[in-house]
Order: structure tokens, then sequence, then C-alpha cells
DNA sequence: AAAATACTGAAGTATTCACTTGACTATTTC
DNA sequence: GAAATAGTCAAGTGAATACTTCAGTATTTT
């Protein structure tokens, strides 16, 4: 998953889920299996497989099969198209509220 | 809405509809009515109306009603959040990710 | 005062979402 | 090779979401 294929409404609909930001805060501690990840959790291996497939879909985790183990990462592409999307808007936002700052300053002149 | 009251789900939840997201960035540019918010989107006032409420609520925008025209801005609270949280994450993720590009590369070693 | 403007509120609808169950397939372990 | 393990697939359910329409209510404007 390369971070410029990344679709932002998914990525921070990923992130909107308390599970799904769960499972990525075990995923930072190290890859896990499918069933480490959802043992926690307490909802069914089903529902952990569907978020990962989320995670995945977006550049926040990556799996791979061997045998019949099913090994789960974090990955950066995600979180480097998080960090892009508020750099852009960073800007654009500072700017407005400087303005606004600066507006409000001089109404209390005033 | 100080930054700290902001509930991160409802934050995350917000930015993943790109309908707020063009809202966000039409308040970036200064103040507007909300009709003058709806006229690009296609949509009617009633569900600008309701897409400004959530943004108000996890604090990326601001609505005033003077007369008959309420006036809405960028609120900088949500935004405040969002780096925070990417702050705290950022530290975790990074090494994690750290640490697997260091085992990846000792892989290729041997 | 009548007409136009700028919303607001309540209720409804189609779709998406998080989750479940239950049956199934591989892969190990004993 | 039988039993346990690890995950997968298909289908279903209830709640949430992004809208809509239609009927108000204040405020301006003429």
């Amino acid at each position: 998953m390369s971070d410029s294929k990344i679709n932002i409404d998914r990525l921070f609909h990923a992130l909107g889920d308390p599970t799904r930001r769960a499972m990525l805060d075990r995923l930072s501690q190290g890859p896990v299996s499918v069933s480490a990840l959802a043992a926690p959790l307490g909802i069914t291996l089903t529902a952990v497989a569907q978020h990962l497939q989320i995670l995945e879909e977006c550049g926040l985790a990556r799996t791979e099969k061997l045998g019949r183990v099913r090994t789960c990462r974090i990955e950066s592409a995600g979180f480097n198209a998080l960090e892009q999307w508020i750099r852009n808007h960073r800007t654009l936002w500072e700017r407005r509220l400087d303005r606004l700052g600066a507006f409000l300053a001089e109404e209390d002149e005033a």
C-alpha cells in the first residue's frame, strides 16, 4: 500500500473506531496473530478479521499468513498519509486562525 | 469547546466525511453564513446545518447567530486535539516501525 | 403589512456499519 | 489419523448515518 493511494475518507473512518485504535495500539508493541489481537477485545475473531481488513485497506496495518497463523503488524503508509493531510491543512487553517486572532485583538482595542 | 473535552471518536468521524472536509476548507478562507456554505455543496440547507452541528460538537467549527443569519468559522480546538493525538501516537508507532526496519535490515544481511 | 430571506425542527428513508452465528477449510499436534 | 487450533466465508441483524421533505419561526426588505 503506497502512501499516495490511500483514501483519506477511509483512513479517518478507520481511525474513528475505538476497537480499531486499540488494535493499532496493540500492534505498535509488536506483531501478533489474529487470535492474540482478538483476545483482549471481547468480540469474535470474525469481527477482528473484519477490522483488520479495514486497517489494511488504508495502510495502517499489514498481515501475512504462514501456515495457519496470520501475523499482523502496523504499517507506516496510513500514518504518513494522515500526517501529510495535517501538514497540508494546518497551513491553510493556521493562516485563517491567525487572521481571526488578529481581528479579535483589534476588536478588543477598539 | 476546550481541547481536552473533545471526543476523538467523533473527531475522526467528523473528518471522515468529504462534505464536512469541504465545509472546513471553505471556512478556512473566512467566515460564511450557512446558506453560503451550502451553496456549492449540492445538498439541502438542512443537511448542511446537520453537518455543522457535528463540526461544532468536536471543536472544528463555531457558529453564532445574529438576526436571521448564522455565521460559521473554523475553530482550532478540534485541530489541536487531532495534532495532540498524532503526537502521542507517533512516538509509540515510530519506535515500533524503527524496530521493524532494523529487523528487516538484519534479515537482509542474513 | 406583505413578501422574501435565512434558517430550524420533526419525521422518514436508504445505505452503511459493527457485530453475530454457524458452517467450513486448512494446518498442527498428539 | 483423530482432535485441536487458527482462521475464513456467507448471511443476517440492529443501530447509526447522510440525506430528504415539509411545515414552521424569526428577521429583513419593500
